[in-house]
DNA sequence: ATCCCGAGGG
DNA sequence: CCCTCTGGAT
C-alpha cells in the first residue's frame, strides 16, 4: 500500500471511530495544562493526574508558582519522574511567565519554548490543544506509532516524524491525530508487544504487513 | 529489564 | 551526537 492510502485510511478511520480524541491529563485552564505536560516527561498520564489536584490546589496560577521555593514544590511532585528538575523547572517556567509573558501561557511555539522545562513537543502540545494550531507533537509514541503504520518512513528523530505529519495530514486533522496516535500507541500499539491480534487498523498497517503477512520481505 | 505524552547540558 | 535526571508499573 502506497504511503498516501495509508494517510486516506488512517483519517478515515480516526476521524469516524474516534472524533473527539483529547487528551487524558486533567486541567481545567492553560496554566494548568502547561504544568501537566512538563510532570508528563517519561511518566504516565494517570500517575500526573494523582499529584496535579493537590499541586493545583497550592499553585492555582503562575503568580502563586512563581512565589514558590523548589523544595516545597518538590514534595508535591516527589513521585513523578525527575521530581528534581521538574520542580526547578516549574519555578522557573512560573517565574518567566510574570517576568516576559504577563503570567499567559504564550500562543508561539517560539515563545512556549523558551520557558524552563518546555522543549519542543510540550510547546506543540499546548500549541495545538491550547490554541487549536495545526501543530503535530512528537512523543514517544506518536514516534513509535506512526513508524509502524507507515505514515513514516525512515524517520529516526522526533522533529522528522513531525515535519512528515505535518506534510502530508490535511491541515485540520493534525491536531487530533495527535491524540489519536497517542491513545492507539497506549492502549494497542504498546511499545512492547503490540497487541496486533486485537487492533481494528492491521488493514494498512504496515508493521503488520511485514511482521504477519509476508515474513520474508 | 523496559517503558512511560522529554528536556537540558556537555 | 551523547549523557543525565531518576519514580513507579509491568
Amino acid at each position: 500500500m502506497l504511503k498516501k492510502q495509508r494517510y486516506e485510511e488512517f483519517v478515515k478511520y480516526f476521524s469516524t471511530h474516534n472524533p473527539d480524541a483529547q487528551t487524558e491529563l486533567n486541567y481545567s485552564n492553560p496554566y494548568e495544562l502547561l504544568v501537566a505536560v512538563i510532570l508528563s516527561a517519561q511518566c504516565t498520564d494517570k500517575r500526573i493526574n494523582q499529584v496535579t489536584p493537590r499541586l493545583f490546589e497550592r499553585f492555582p496560577d503562575a503568580p502563586s508558582l512563581a512565589s514558590g521555593t523548589v523544595d516545597e514544590v518538590f514534595t508535591y511532585i516527589r513521585s513523578v519522574s525527575y521530581p528534581n528538575n521538574k520542580a526547578k523547572h516549574l519555578v522557573g517556567m512560573a517565574n518567566k511567565l510574570m517576568e516576559e509573558f504577563q503570567g499567559k501561557v504564550p500562543e508561539k511555539v517560539e515563545d512556549l519554548i523558551k520557558l524552563p522545562g518546555v522543549g519542543r513537543k510540550t510547546a506543540n502540545v499546548i500549541s495545538s490543544v491550547v490554541y487549536n494550531k495545526p501543530a503535530m507533537a512528537v512523543d514517544t509514541h506518536v514516534f513509535r506509532v506512526s513508524n509502524r503504520l507507515g505514515l513514516t518512513s525512515r524517520a529516526t528523530t522526533p522533529l522528522a516524524v513531525e515535519k512528515q505529519l505535518v506534510k502530508h495530514l490535511p491541515k485540520e486533522t493534525i491536531a487530533i491525530a495527535h491524540h489519536w496516535l497517542i491513545l492507539h500507541g497506549r492502549y494497542i500499539c504498546v511499545a512492547r508487544r503490540p497487541k496486533c491480534e486485537e487492533c481494528p487498523i492491521t488493514y494498512f498497517c504496515k508493521y503488520f504487513e511485514t511482521h504477519y503477512l509476508n515474513k520474508k520481505s
